[in-house]
DNA sequence: TGACTTTAAGTGCACGTGCACGAAAAAGCA
DNA sequence: TGCTTTTTCGTGCACGTGCACTTAAAGTCA
């Protein structure tokens, strides 16, 4: 019943707490006979560290800087960086400083710099959503160099220093989307998937999207044709409402539309009411813009890739690794939600409010 | 950015570290005008409590009592279970201690049993699942009177002295099921809703599901029927396979089947492979039999209770207001999670472990 | 054998808080 | 004023671990 302490060990084994420390700890300069003695009893009697007493006595901060886009340069990013705040209230007595980085999520260059900054601060670890594909490969040799490992989320890169990955997986959440669709759709109809912003070649989690929303159909219903453009002009209402016309024209029967990422709204606000009438619509990230639409019937679904908890696991992995130094998965992929009008209210942060901290 | 301590508010509050804990932890015995300068002191400089020093200071155990079926009588209580485990591996450096007092989910005297022998062990709080509505109101008036709150968890009750609920909105869930149906019946089609198990008048969150999946109907295709029944000697699979085959000669037109729980497998692995083309299903939780039927497209969709994070969100409430004395919500809802084929592989447990401490 | 080095083991303090105990100051009272 | 009672405040130890420092023992070599 009674926790069994390092004193306890030393007790019973006939020696001192400083021997019964050293082999705990593995520090050395003890007899093998009277080290393997200490294990045999420390096993047991049920030996577990007590971890408070043990970041008590260290009194050392660990350090975790976090490269992520600025939440004011994109709305999907304030969840995330909400889950890291969740997490760190809840671990912030085991003595984790976090130092954030951001960065504007359309700007390169302010990538490149801050991933250099973080690895300049010397941090014990580098928390980092690798939006840009070979920029992020670049500083994770890097990194590498100097022994900085890196844990991350929202993009999934190979790489072998990578210390762990949480987010989606993209192809099946393209995949799962194909499914949504073909509930709703007639035969003959077309798909046709946009992708508003980032290069998909250096964007691997939105062309694996595009793969699996593709393989769908290609697995189910080979004579739905579907069809994908991407456009980075999307902040011009103008260039966005031409190229969206010119698809329209091209796709008479387009019957679906699929965003790769949170900015269906972008075109879905330029639409006529007759066109909004007309599509079925699935989107990413409960951002506001897209709960609006969502509630009012525009959007049918939105894919939830569950930002928060990306944040949160991403610290909890952290904790894990540095402090309680467990064994952690490589890949942590989270639940493809499906968000439609009935449920969405269930999944808004506010019902997270538990795991608030502060 | 150096963590303030008692020692520091001290010092520059002329006082010593007794007088500032007094004030920090209201002990009163200290002169009014101290008391303000020391709390002025400690806002300006962000003061924090150490918990972990301070729970290795006070070395004294909080003692949790878990009301809940027995995993090994239901295949769903498991999962709870799972939830617990995990956070009491993140949380044990608190001094948790819990005590689980299993009851059979299909015997209310062994409910009533447990629940008395929770109570005499004297916990700081008891964590049940009140499935039997009357009985656990009955025993939530005891512990009011010996002042241990109730955290309840998956069958949400009213009651002043619940210190918190955590799980589904049991109506909106049903409601869903409803939308869920409507995207693919047609006009004329039937719903049929079957509650294997505990009796609907005792058993609020399946009842409740009911009266969400009619209101769906009633308010949007009014024309389409929805009955519902109940029946519990599902374990007799001759009854069950006389029940079922009452039913459908009741309902020729009927389509759909909404089960209350997780047992829609029961009667699936009944139907006869005409039976099993003809209907769509939607049923509960993530249990084996049903994933199995789900991923060969038997079961449509399955709506998830997030049992794990039901089970999880349970002890870091209690920690949140045993420990850390924050104020926790009283209501707690979880999404309601559609799963489907296509995602139901990143919505089993496996996924979670890195929330796994042992 | 004696002086010195290396290795093994023990001791004491620190971390920040809680709490019991006792000292000091203030208040009450004759 | 002198005494007692009450209030207010300070001090020391404990919690379990980490780590630096000290001491003791064993080993090395001329």
């Amino acid at each position: 019943m009674k926790k069994i302490t390092i004193k306890d060990i030393a007790r019973i084994a006939d020696v001192s707490r400083g021997t019964v420390d050293r082999v705990i700890n593995n520090r050395g300069s003890v007899a093998p006979e009277i080290k393997t003695r200490i294990l045999k009893i420390a096993k047991e009697l049920g030996y577990e560290k007590n971890y408070m007493a043990s970041a008590l006595a260290i009194n050392k901060v660990s350090k975790l800087a976090i490269v992520c886009p600025d939440p004011l340069s994109d709305l999907f990013w304030r969840l995330p960086r909400e889950g890291f705040q969740m997490a760190l209230g809840l671990m912030k007595h085991y003595g984790i400083v976090v130092e954030y980085f951001d960065f504007n999520l359309y700007n390169k260059d302010e990538f490149i710099m801050q991933m250099g900054n973080a690895i300049k601060s010397k941090p014990d670890a580098i928390l980092v959503a690798p939006v840009f594909l070979n920029e992020s490969k670049e500083f994770l040799q890097q990194a590498q160099a100097v022994n900085i490992p890196f844990i991350t989320i929202n993009t999934e890169i190979q790489h072998s220093d990578v210390l762990c990955y949480i987010g989606q997986d993209s192809f099946h959440s393209g995949y799962l989307a194909g499914r949504l669709f073909s509930l709703q759709l007639q035969p003959g109809e077309e798909v046709v998937a946009l992708n508003l912003g980032h290069n998909l070649s250096n964007a691997p989690h939105y062309s694996a999207k595009l793969a699996g929303l593709e393989s769908y159909f290609k697995k189910h219903e080979n004579h739905t044709k579907v069809s994908w453009y991407e456009f980075d002009q999307f902040l011009d209402k103008q260039k966005l409402r031409q190229f969206f016309t010119g698809i329209v024209e091209k796709h008479p029967r387009m019957k679906a539309i699929f965003f790769t990422n949170s900015r269906a709204y972008r075109i879905l606000e330029l639409m006529t009411p007759k066109e909004l009438e007309s599509y079925h619509i699935i989107g990413y990230d409960m951002i506001e813009p897209n709960i609006k639409l969502l509630k009012e019937g525009r959007i049918n679904f939105i894919i939830n890739q569950n930002p928060i908890q990306q944040g949160y696991m991403g610290i909890i992995n952290f904790v894990n690794h540095f402090i309680l130094k467990k064994e952690i998965n490589e890949t942590q992929y989270l639940p493809l939600d499906i968000v439609v009008k009935e449920n969405v209210d269930f999944y808004l942060d506010k019902n997270l409010s538990p795991l608030h901290f502060n």
